[in-house]
DNA sequence: CCAAAAGTGTTGCCGTTACACCCATGT
DNA sequence: ACATGGGTGTAACGGCAACACTTTTGG
Protein backbone atom coordinates (compact mmCIF):
# COMPACT_ATOMS: atom_id res chain seq x y z
CA UNK A 1 0.00 0.00 0.00
CA UNK A 2 2.38 2.57 -1.33
CA UNK A 3 1.40 3.57 -5.07
CA UNK A 4 4.15 5.75 -4.83
CA UNK A 5 5.90 3.65 -7.53
CA UNK A 6 4.01 2.64 -10.32
CA UNK A 7 4.30 -1.57 -10.14
CA UNK A 8 3.24 -2.15 -14.01
CA UNK A 9 3.32 0.18 -17.33
CA UNK A 10 0.73 -1.81 -18.25
CA UNK A 11 -2.98 -1.41 -18.12
CA UNK A 12 -4.16 -3.88 -15.57
CA UNK A 13 -7.13 -6.41 -15.05
CA UNK A 14 -9.86 -5.84 -12.51
CA UNK A 15 -10.25 -8.23 -9.66
CA UNK A 16 -13.02 -9.51 -8.57
CA UNK A 17 -14.43 -12.48 -6.05
CA UNK A 18 -17.31 -14.44 -7.46
CA UNK A 19 -18.97 -17.05 -4.92
CA UNK A 20 -21.01 -19.91 -5.17
CA UNK A 21 -23.12 -20.34 -1.63
CA UNK A 22 -24.19 -23.92 -1.74
CA UNK A 23 -26.30 -25.78 0.65
CA UNK A 24 -28.42 -29.13 0.24
CA UNK A 25 -32.30 -28.76 -0.02
CA UNK A 26 -34.78 -31.48 -1.34
CA UNK A 27 -32.41 -34.41 -2.29
CA UNK A 28 -30.05 -31.95 -4.27
CA UNK A 29 -27.49 -29.32 -3.82
CA UNK A 30 -28.35 -25.60 -4.41
CA UNK A 31 -27.15 -22.57 -5.64
CA UNK A 32 -27.81 -19.28 -4.07
CA UNK A 33 -28.18 -16.77 -7.38
CA UNK A 34 -28.70 -13.10 -7.75
CA UNK A 35 -30.30 -11.34 -10.36
CA UNK A 36 -27.80 -8.45 -11.82
CA UNK A 37 -29.97 -5.47 -12.43
CA UNK A 38 -27.27 -3.99 -14.53
CA UNK A 39 -28.41 -2.04 -17.60
CA UNK A 40 -26.10 -3.84 -19.77
CA UNK A 41 -25.63 -7.45 -21.56
CA UNK A 42 -26.03 -9.11 -18.42
CA UNK A 43 -28.89 -7.25 -17.08
CA UNK A 44 -31.72 -9.62 -15.86
CA UNK A 45 -29.45 -12.49 -15.79
CA UNK A 46 -28.78 -14.98 -12.38
CA UNK A 47 -25.84 -14.84 -11.35
CA UNK A 48 -23.34 -15.70 -8.41
CA UNK A 49 -23.33 -12.77 -6.20
CA UNK A 50 -19.92 -10.97 -6.24
CA UNK A 51 -17.84 -8.03 -5.91
CA UNK A 52 -14.67 -6.17 -6.70
CA UNK A 53 -11.59 -6.46 -4.49
CA UNK A 54 -10.29 -2.94 -3.66
CA UNK A 55 -6.72 -2.52 -3.36
CA UNK A 56 -6.92 -1.88 0.61
CA UNK A 57 -8.54 -5.13 1.24
CA UNK A 58 -7.71 -8.62 0.91
CA UNK A 59 -9.24 -11.64 -1.04
CA UNK A 60 -10.84 -12.90 2.34
CA UNK A 61 -12.23 -9.77 3.83
CA UNK A 62 -14.26 -9.51 -0.08
CA UNK A 63 -15.52 -12.67 0.12
CA UNK A 64 -16.98 -11.87 3.93
CA UNK A 65 -18.20 -8.77 2.22
CA UNK A 66 -19.85 -10.32 -0.24
CA UNK A 67 -21.42 -12.83 1.56
CA UNK A 68 -22.69 -10.33 4.29
CA UNK A 69 -23.91 -7.76 1.71
CA UNK A 70 -25.17 -9.72 -1.17
CA UNK A 71 -26.76 -12.85 0.88
CA UNK A 72 -26.60 -11.89 4.24
CA UNK A 73 -24.91 -14.41 5.45
CA UNK A 74 -22.68 -13.87 8.41
CA UNK A 75 -20.30 -17.34 8.36
CA UNK A 76 -19.83 -20.31 6.12
CA UNK A 77 -17.33 -22.87 5.40
CA UNK A 78 -15.38 -20.92 2.75
CA UNK A 79 -13.03 -21.87 0.13
CA UNK A 80 -11.54 -21.16 -2.65
CA UNK A 81 -11.89 -22.76 -5.72
CA UNK A 82 -9.35 -20.66 -8.58
CA UNK A 83 -8.88 -18.15 -10.23
CA UNK A 84 -10.50 -17.84 -13.72
CA UNK A 85 -8.73 -15.07 -16.08
CA UNK A 86 -10.68 -15.84 -20.09
CA UNK A 87 -10.55 -12.21 -21.78
CA UNK A 88 -14.31 -12.27 -22.81
CA UNK A 89 -15.62 -13.94 -19.79
CA UNK A 90 -17.15 -10.40 -18.61
CA UNK A 91 -18.45 -8.16 -21.19
CA UNK A 92 -18.18 -4.47 -19.49
CA UNK A 93 -14.56 -5.46 -19.53
CA UNK A 94 -11.57 -7.05 -18.23
CA UNK A 95 -12.00 -8.83 -15.12
CA UNK A 96 -10.01 -11.62 -13.40
CA UNK A 97 -12.09 -13.33 -10.77
CA UNK A 98 -10.78 -15.35 -7.90
CA UNK A 99 -13.73 -18.13 -7.34
CA UNK A 100 -14.99 -18.94 -3.74
CA UNK A 101 -17.61 -21.51 -2.31
CA UNK A 102 -19.61 -21.71 0.88
CA UNK A 103 -21.27 -24.56 2.16
CA UNK A 104 -24.15 -24.02 4.62
CA UNK A 105 -27.06 -25.48 6.34
CA UNK A 106 -30.57 -24.67 4.66
CA UNK A 107 -31.84 -23.02 7.76
CA UNK A 108 -29.61 -20.20 7.50
CA UNK A 109 -30.18 -19.20 3.89
CA UNK A 110 -33.86 -19.45 3.91
CA UNK A 111 -34.78 -16.85 6.45
CA UNK A 112 -32.44 -14.68 3.66
CA UNK A 113 -33.82 -15.30 0.80
CA UNK A 114 -37.40 -15.75 1.60
CA UNK A 115 -38.96 -12.07 0.54
CA UNK A 116 -36.26 -11.25 -1.84
CA UNK A 117 -37.20 -11.46 -5.56
CA UNK A 118 -33.42 -10.64 -6.66
CA UNK A 119 -32.42 -13.71 -5.01
CA UNK A 120 -33.10 -17.44 -5.52
CA UNK A 121 -31.72 -20.68 -4.25
CA UNK A 122 -31.63 -22.93 -7.42
CA UNK A 123 -31.22 -26.46 -7.88
CA UNK A 124 -27.88 -27.30 -9.73
CA UNK A 125 -28.00 -29.94 -11.99
CA UNK A 126 -25.28 -31.57 -13.22
CA UNK A 127 -25.06 -33.68 -16.92
CA UNK A 128 -22.21 -35.63 -15.89
CA UNK A 129 -21.34 -38.30 -13.66
CA UNK A 130 -17.93 -39.21 -11.95
CA UNK A 131 -14.72 -38.34 -13.46
CA UNK A 132 -15.00 -35.67 -15.81
CA UNK A 133 -15.95 -32.34 -15.83
CA UNK A 134 -18.32 -29.40 -17.34
CA UNK A 135 -20.50 -27.13 -16.77
CA UNK A 136 -23.81 -27.01 -14.42
CA UNK A 137 -26.91 -26.02 -14.98
CA UNK A 138 -29.31 -23.81 -12.17
CA UNK A 139 -33.30 -24.94 -12.25
CA UNK A 140 -35.53 -22.78 -10.96
CA UNK A 141 -38.37 -24.53 -8.27
CA UNK A 142 -40.26 -24.48 -11.58
CA UNK A 143 -37.80 -26.81 -12.97
CA UNK A 144 -36.98 -24.68 -15.52
CA UNK A 145 -33.39 -23.91 -16.49
CA UNK A 146 -31.83 -20.78 -15.75
CA UNK A 147 -29.52 -19.03 -18.04
CA UNK A 148 -26.53 -17.78 -16.18
CA UNK A 149 -24.19 -14.28 -16.61
CA UNK A 150 -20.49 -14.53 -17.49
CA UNK A 151 -19.16 -18.07 -17.39
CA UNK A 152 -20.55 -19.27 -14.39
CA UNK A 153 -22.29 -22.32 -15.37
CA UNK A 154 -18.96 -23.21 -15.92
CA UNK A 155 -17.67 -22.38 -12.59
CA UNK A 156 -20.29 -23.70 -11.04
CA UNK A 157 -19.26 -27.53 -12.74
CA UNK A 158 -15.96 -26.96 -11.14
CA UNK A 159 -17.35 -25.97 -7.89
CA UNK A 160 -19.54 -29.56 -8.06
CA UNK A 161 -16.53 -31.15 -8.97
CA UNK A 162 -14.29 -29.92 -6.69
CA UNK A 163 -16.94 -30.53 -3.73
CA UNK A 164 -17.65 -34.04 -4.57
CA UNK A 165 -13.53 -35.03 -5.19
CA UNK A 166 -12.99 -33.75 -1.63
CA UNK A 167 -16.27 -35.35 -0.26
CA UNK A 168 -14.55 -38.45 1.12
CA UNK A 169 -11.79 -37.66 2.28
CA UNK A 170 -12.24 -34.52 4.07
CA UNK A 171 -15.15 -33.42 6.81
CA UNK A 172 -16.44 -31.33 4.02
CA UNK A 173 -19.65 -32.59 3.72
CA UNK A 174 -20.51 -31.49 7.73
CA UNK A 175 -20.44 -27.84 6.82
CA UNK A 176 -23.90 -28.35 5.65
CA UNK A 177 -25.05 -30.08 8.74
CA UNK A 178 -26.12 -28.88 11.98
CA UNK A 179 -24.16 -28.57 14.58
CA UNK A 180 -25.93 -32.11 15.74
CA UNK A 181 -26.89 -34.40 13.36
CA UNK A 182 -28.36 -37.89 12.72
CA UNK A 183 -26.33 -39.98 10.25
CA UNK A 184 -29.31 -40.26 8.17
CA UNK A 185 -29.24 -36.56 7.90
CA UNK A 186 -25.48 -36.93 7.10
CA UNK A 187 -26.37 -39.38 4.40
CA UNK A 188 -29.01 -37.36 3.15
CA UNK A 189 -26.04 -34.62 2.25
CA UNK A 190 -23.49 -36.97 0.98
CA UNK A 191 -26.15 -38.61 -1.53
CA UNK A 192 -27.82 -35.74 -2.91
CA UNK A 193 -23.61 -34.02 -4.01
CA UNK A 194 -22.70 -37.35 -5.36
CA UNK A 195 -26.16 -37.74 -7.07
CA UNK A 196 -26.28 -41.33 -6.25
CA UNK A 197 -27.29 -43.48 -3.51
CA UNK A 198 -24.89 -45.27 -0.72
CA UNK A 199 -26.08 -48.24 1.23
CA UNK A 200 -26.78 -47.60 4.76
CA UNK A 201 -23.92 -49.68 7.09
CA UNK A 202 -21.07 -48.77 4.94
CA UNK A 203 -21.81 -45.14 5.34
CA UNK A 204 -22.67 -45.67 9.02
CA UNK A 205 -19.16 -47.69 9.61
CA UNK A 206 -17.49 -45.53 7.56
CA UNK A 207 -18.25 -42.20 9.08
CA UNK A 208 -17.75 -44.32 12.95
CA UNK A 209 -14.76 -46.05 12.26
CA UNK A 210 -12.88 -42.91 11.03
CA UNK A 211 -13.67 -41.07 13.89
CA UNK A 212 -14.62 -38.04 12.83
CA UNK A 213 -17.89 -37.63 14.80
CA UNK A 214 -19.07 -38.55 18.18
CA UNK A 215 -22.30 -39.70 19.65
CA UNK A 216 -23.99 -37.49 21.78
CA UNK A 217 -25.99 -39.46 24.14
CA UNK A 218 -29.66 -37.17 22.46
CA UNK A 219 -31.87 -38.42 19.83
CA UNK A 220 -33.93 -36.28 18.06
CA UNK A 221 -37.62 -35.59 18.82
CA UNK A 222 -40.98 -35.17 17.25
CA UNK A 223 -40.64 -37.19 14.37
CA UNK A 224 -42.74 -40.92 14.01
CA UNK A 225 -40.86 -44.07 14.99
CA UNK A 226 -38.05 -44.69 16.72
CA UNK A 227 -35.89 -41.37 17.03
CA UNK A 228 -32.26 -41.42 15.75
CA UNK A 229 -28.96 -40.91 17.78
CA UNK A 230 -27.82 -37.16 17.15
CA UNK A 231 -23.72 -36.57 16.10
CA UNK A 232 -21.56 -34.16 16.43
CA UNK A 233 -18.28 -33.68 14.15
CA UNK A 234 -15.25 -33.78 16.56
CA UNK B 1 -11.96 -5.03 -23.89
CA UNK B 2 -14.15 -2.23 -23.99
CA UNK B 3 -12.64 -0.33 -21.06
CA UNK B 4 -15.05 2.66 -21.67
CA UNK B 5 -16.92 2.58 -18.44
CA UNK B 6 -15.40 2.42 -15.08
CA UNK B 7 -15.37 -1.15 -13.42
CA UNK B 8 -14.88 -0.28 -10.22
CA UNK B 9 -14.91 3.09 -8.27
CA UNK B 10 -11.65 1.84 -5.96
CA UNK B 11 -8.44 1.75 -6.41
CA UNK B 12 -7.76 -1.74 -7.94
CA UNK B 13 -4.81 -4.03 -6.82
CA UNK B 14 -2.27 -5.43 -9.42
CA UNK B 15 -2.40 -8.94 -10.36
CA UNK B 16 0.32 -11.09 -11.03
CA UNK B 17 1.36 -14.71 -11.86
CA UNK B 18 4.17 -16.30 -9.73
CA UNK B 19 5.42 -19.53 -11.28
CA UNK B 20 7.10 -22.73 -9.56
CA UNK B 21 9.17 -24.65 -12.29
CA UNK B 22 9.82 -28.41 -10.35
CA UNK B 23 11.56 -30.71 -11.28
CA UNK B 24 13.33 -34.40 -9.73
CA UNK B 25 17.32 -34.37 -9.24
CA UNK B 26 19.30 -35.90 -6.64
CA UNK B 27 16.42 -38.00 -5.19
CA UNK B 28 14.23 -35.03 -4.18
CA UNK B 29 12.27 -32.32 -5.70
CA UNK B 30 13.89 -29.08 -6.82
CA UNK B 31 12.74 -25.71 -7.99
CA UNK B 32 14.36 -23.25 -10.15
CA UNK B 33 15.02 -19.83 -8.44
CA UNK B 34 15.49 -15.97 -9.80
CA UNK B 35 17.58 -13.50 -8.37
CA UNK B 36 15.32 -10.52 -7.79
CA UNK B 37 17.57 -7.70 -8.89
CA UNK B 38 15.11 -4.57 -7.92
CA UNK B 39 16.94 -1.61 -5.86
CA UNK B 40 14.12 -2.15 -3.00
CA UNK B 41 13.50 -4.62 -0.24
CA UNK B 42 13.72 -8.05 -1.99
CA UNK B 43 16.60 -7.03 -4.24
CA UNK B 44 19.40 -9.91 -4.53
CA UNK B 45 16.87 -12.19 -2.67
CA UNK B 46 15.94 -15.63 -4.61
CA UNK B 47 12.20 -15.53 -5.45
CA UNK B 48 10.02 -17.86 -8.09
CA UNK B 49 9.85 -16.49 -11.56
CA UNK B 50 6.82 -14.19 -11.91
CA UNK B 51 5.69 -11.25 -13.69
CA UNK B 52 2.54 -8.82 -14.26
CA UNK B 53 -1.08 -9.89 -15.93
CA UNK B 54 -1.47 -7.20 -18.62
CA UNK B 55 -5.03 -6.18 -19.72
CA UNK B 56 -5.24 -8.09 -22.69
CA UNK B 57 -3.58 -11.00 -22.18
CA UNK B 58 -5.15 -14.29 -20.16
CA UNK B 59 -3.78 -16.14 -16.96
CA UNK B 60 -2.46 -18.75 -19.16
CA UNK B 61 -0.75 -16.78 -21.71
CA UNK B 62 1.62 -14.90 -18.57
CA UNK B 63 2.37 -17.97 -17.39
CA UNK B 64 3.76 -19.20 -20.89
CA UNK B 65 5.39 -15.54 -21.04
CA UNK B 66 6.91 -16.06 -18.08
CA UNK B 67 7.85 -19.47 -18.88
CA UNK B 68 9.47 -18.90 -21.48
CA UNK B 69 10.84 -14.98 -21.22
CA UNK B 70 12.23 -15.39 -17.52
CA UNK B 71 13.29 -19.32 -17.70
CA UNK B 72 13.65 -20.25 -21.15
CA UNK B 73 11.10 -23.42 -21.08
CA UNK B 74 8.68 -23.44 -24.11
CA UNK B 75 6.31 -26.43 -22.53
CA UNK B 76 5.75 -28.32 -19.18
CA UNK B 77 2.57 -29.72 -17.37
CA UNK B 78 1.11 -26.36 -15.98
CA UNK B 79 -1.45 -26.12 -13.01
CA UNK B 80 -3.18 -23.44 -11.21
CA UNK B 81 -2.29 -23.93 -7.41
CA UNK B 82 -3.99 -20.96 -5.68
CA UNK B 83 -4.68 -17.46 -5.55
CA UNK B 84 -2.68 -15.05 -2.81
CA UNK B 85 -4.17 -11.82 -1.65
CA UNK B 86 -2.25 -10.79 1.58
CA UNK B 87 -2.03 -7.26 1.62
CA UNK B 88 1.24 -6.99 2.46
CA UNK B 89 2.98 -9.98 0.45
CA UNK B 90 4.39 -7.50 -1.71
CA UNK B 91 6.17 -4.23 -0.10
CA UNK B 92 6.56 -2.46 -3.38
CA UNK B 93 2.33 -2.13 -3.27
CA UNK B 94 -0.50 -4.13 -3.51
CA UNK B 95 -0.23 -7.15 -5.86
CA UNK B 96 -2.34 -10.22 -5.65
CA UNK B 97 -0.29 -13.19 -7.07
CA UNK B 98 -1.78 -16.52 -8.96
CA UNK B 99 0.22 -19.32 -8.36
CA UNK B 100 1.32 -21.88 -10.88
CA UNK B 101 3.22 -24.55 -10.80
CA UNK B 102 5.33 -26.63 -13.95
CA UNK B 103 6.50 -29.95 -13.85
CA UNK B 104 9.03 -31.07 -16.55
CA UNK B 105 11.69 -34.03 -16.09
CA UNK B 106 15.76 -32.46 -15.37
CA UNK B 107 17.32 -32.55 -18.88
CA UNK B 108 14.92 -29.85 -19.76
CA UNK B 109 15.97 -27.73 -17.10
CA UNK B 110 19.90 -27.99 -16.56
CA UNK B 111 20.39 -26.51 -20.21
CA UNK B 112 18.28 -23.62 -19.38
CA UNK B 113 20.21 -22.81 -15.52
CA UNK B 114 23.98 -23.40 -16.61
CA UNK B 115 25.77 -20.48 -17.53
CA UNK B 116 23.39 -18.21 -15.54
CA UNK B 117 23.87 -16.66 -12.37
CA UNK B 118 20.51 -15.27 -11.69
CA UNK B 119 18.87 -18.71 -12.09
CA UNK B 120 19.42 -21.64 -9.59
CA UNK B 121 18.15 -24.85 -9.15
CA UNK B 122 17.22 -25.15 -5.67
CA UNK B 123 16.46 -28.46 -3.25
CA UNK B 124 13.33 -28.17 -2.02
CA UNK B 125 12.91 -29.28 2.04
CA UNK B 126 9.59 -29.55 3.68
CA UNK B 127 10.19 -29.94 7.79
CA UNK B 128 6.76 -31.71 7.97
CA UNK B 129 4.61 -34.92 6.80
CA UNK B 130 2.08 -36.27 5.74
CA UNK B 131 -1.62 -34.20 6.21
CA UNK B 132 -0.03 -31.25 7.73
CA UNK B 133 1.53 -28.25 5.41
CA UNK B 134 3.67 -25.04 6.25
CA UNK B 135 6.58 -23.36 4.74
CA UNK B 136 9.27 -25.05 2.37
CA UNK B 137 13.01 -24.30 2.55
CA UNK B 138 14.87 -23.85 -0.66
CA UNK B 139 18.60 -25.11 0.12
CA UNK B 140 21.37 -24.31 -2.46
CA UNK B 141 23.56 -26.72 -3.81
CA UNK B 142 26.40 -25.58 -0.89
CA UNK B 143 23.06 -27.00 1.30
CA UNK B 144 22.81 -23.86 2.67
CA UNK B 145 18.81 -22.72 3.00
CA UNK B 146 18.12 -19.81 0.79
CA UNK B 147 15.88 -16.95 2.10
CA UNK B 148 13.31 -16.36 -0.56
CA UNK B 149 11.11 -12.80 -0.87
CA UNK B 150 7.81 -12.27 -0.59
CA UNK B 151 5.68 -15.23 0.44
CA UNK B 152 6.96 -17.50 -1.38
CA UNK B 153 8.28 -19.97 1.26
CA UNK B 154 4.66 -20.78 2.12
CA UNK B 155 3.91 -20.92 -1.72
CA UNK B 156 6.51 -23.42 -2.15
CA UNK B 157 5.07 -25.60 1.10
CA UNK B 158 1.51 -25.17 -0.90
CA UNK B 159 2.84 -26.50 -4.16
CA UNK B 160 4.78 -29.14 -2.48
CA UNK B 161 1.48 -30.47 -0.37
CA UNK B 162 -1.21 -30.19 -3.46
CA UNK B 163 1.79 -32.47 -5.38
CA UNK B 164 1.81 -34.76 -2.91
CA UNK B 165 -1.87 -35.07 -2.29
CA UNK B 166 -2.61 -35.50 -6.39
CA UNK B 167 0.21 -37.69 -6.53
CA UNK B 168 -1.30 -41.21 -6.24
CA UNK B 169 -4.69 -40.30 -7.48
CA UNK B 170 -3.44 -39.00 -10.68
CA UNK B 171 -0.61 -39.70 -13.23
CA UNK B 172 0.52 -36.15 -12.80
CA UNK B 173 3.78 -38.04 -11.40
CA UNK B 174 5.00 -38.95 -14.94
CA UNK B 175 5.03 -35.38 -16.16
CA UNK B 176 8.65 -34.91 -14.63
CA UNK B 177 9.56 -38.42 -16.87
CA UNK B 178 10.68 -38.59 -20.42
CA UNK B 179 8.51 -40.13 -22.51
CA UNK B 180 9.79 -43.54 -22.31
CA UNK B 181 10.84 -44.51 -18.58
CA UNK B 182 11.87 -47.61 -16.32
CA UNK B 183 9.61 -48.65 -13.75
CA UNK B 184 12.85 -47.52 -11.69
CA UNK B 185 12.73 -44.06 -12.73
CA UNK B 186 9.07 -43.88 -11.70
CA UNK B 187 9.92 -44.77 -8.44
CA UNK B 188 12.53 -43.07 -7.35
CA UNK B 189 10.21 -39.73 -8.97
CA UNK B 190 7.60 -40.90 -6.71
CA UNK B 191 9.65 -41.38 -3.98
CA UNK B 192 11.39 -37.93 -4.36
CA UNK B 193 8.43 -36.38 -3.88
CA UNK B 194 6.84 -38.07 -1.52
CA UNK B 195 10.16 -38.03 1.08
CA UNK B 196 9.68 -41.54 1.79
CA UNK B 197 10.74 -44.91 0.39
CA UNK B 198 8.32 -47.57 -1.46
CA UNK B 199 8.42 -51.09 -2.04
CA UNK B 200 9.21 -52.34 -5.28
CA UNK B 201 6.62 -54.85 -5.96
CA UNK B 202 3.86 -53.40 -4.60
CA UNK B 203 4.66 -50.01 -6.80
CA UNK B 204 5.17 -51.86 -9.92
CA UNK B 205 2.02 -53.12 -9.47
CA UNK B 206 -0.41 -50.38 -8.36
CA UNK B 207 0.95 -48.78 -11.91
CA UNK B 208 0.53 -52.00 -14.16
CA UNK B 209 -2.70 -53.05 -12.37
CA UNK B 210 -4.47 -49.48 -13.05
CA UNK B 211 -3.62 -49.51 -16.25
CA UNK B 212 -2.32 -46.02 -16.97
CA UNK B 213 1.46 -46.96 -18.88
CA UNK B 214 2.12 -49.78 -21.12
CA UNK B 215 5.24 -51.72 -21.81
CA UNK B 216 7.20 -50.69 -24.94
CA UNK B 217 9.26 -53.47 -25.59
CA UNK B 218 12.39 -51.48 -25.95
CA UNK B 219 15.11 -51.60 -23.11
CA UNK B 220 17.36 -48.77 -21.77
CA UNK B 221 20.92 -49.86 -22.64
CA UNK B 222 24.03 -48.89 -21.30
CA UNK B 223 23.66 -49.95 -17.78
CA UNK B 224 25.89 -52.36 -15.84
CA UNK B 225 24.02 -55.60 -14.95
CA UNK B 226 20.62 -56.49 -16.26
CA UNK B 227 18.20 -53.99 -18.18
CA UNK B 228 15.10 -52.08 -17.35
CA UNK B 229 11.94 -52.36 -19.65
CA UNK B 230 10.84 -49.12 -21.03
CA UNK B 231 7.30 -48.27 -20.28
CA UNK B 232 5.22 -44.95 -21.40
CA UNK B 233 2.02 -43.27 -20.34
CA UNK B 234 -0.79 -44.33 -22.24
C1' DC C 1 30.36 -67.95 -11.48
C1' DC C 2 29.23 -63.77 -9.00
C1' DA C 3 27.15 -59.37 -8.10
C1' DA C 4 23.50 -56.45 -8.84
C1' DA C 5 19.37 -55.25 -10.32
C1' DA C 6 14.90 -56.72 -12.83
C1' DG C 7 10.87 -58.90 -12.20
C1' DT C 8 7.25 -62.57 -10.00
C1' DG C 9 4.35 -65.68 -6.61
C1' DT C 10 2.29 -66.05 -2.30
C1' DT C 11 0.33 -64.59 1.68
C1' DG C 12 -2.00 -61.82 4.84
C1' DC C 13 -4.05 -57.50 6.29
C1' DC C 14 -7.46 -54.02 6.11
C1' DG C 15 -11.03 -51.02 4.39
C1' DT C 16 -15.27 -51.37 1.99
C1' DT C 17 -19.49 -53.52 0.33
C1' DA C 18 -23.61 -56.40 0.33
C1' DC C 19 -27.13 -58.74 2.51
C1' DA C 20 -29.64 -60.33 6.14
C1' DC C 21 -31.12 -59.64 10.38
C1' DC C 22 -32.48 -57.70 15.01
C1' DC C 23 -34.10 -53.66 17.82
C1' DA C 24 -36.72 -49.70 19.40
C1' DT C 25 -40.47 -46.61 19.05
C1' DG C 26 -45.10 -44.32 17.96
C1' DT C 27 -49.61 -45.33 16.43
C1' DA D 1 -49.43 -55.98 17.31
C1' DC D 2 -47.41 -53.82 13.46
C1' DA D 3 -45.25 -50.77 10.47
C1' DT D 4 -41.27 -48.06 9.95
C1' DG D 5 -36.95 -46.67 10.26
C1' DG D 6 -32.61 -47.14 13.41
C1' DG D 7 -28.85 -49.99 14.13
C1' DT D 8 -25.67 -54.49 13.95
C1' DG D 9 -23.38 -59.25 12.52
C1' DT D 10 -21.25 -61.71 9.10
C1' DA D 11 -19.16 -62.95 5.07
C1' DA D 12 -17.02 -61.92 0.68
C1' DC D 13 -14.41 -59.04 -2.24
C1' DG D 14 -10.47 -56.20 -3.71
C1' DG D 15 -6.54 -53.18 -3.21
C1' DC D 16 -2.27 -53.04 -1.21
C1' DA D 17 2.03 -54.26 1.40
C1' DA D 18 5.53 -57.38 2.91
C1' DC D 19 8.56 -61.12 2.08
C1' DA D 20 10.89 -64.47 -0.20
C1' DC D 21 12.05 -65.94 -4.40
C1' DT D 22 13.53 -66.53 -9.44
C1' DT D 23 15.49 -64.48 -13.66
C1' DT D 24 18.54 -61.89 -16.46
C1' DT D 25 22.39 -59.39 -17.59
C1' DG D 26 27.57 -57.43 -17.31
C1' DG D 27 31.89 -58.33 -15.57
Amino acid sequence: MKPTKQLSDYPQPSVAIDLAILTVAQGGLQVLLMRRNDAEEVGGLWALPGGFVHADKTLDETVLRVMKEKAGLYEAHLEQLGTYGALERDPRGRVISVVYFALTPLQKLVAVSNGRDDLLLARIEVPWRGEEGGPADALSPDGEKLQLAFDHEELLGDVVKRLRGKLDYTPIGFALLERHFTLRDAQEIHEAILGRSLTKPAFRRKLLDRGLIRATGKFETGGAYRPAELYELK
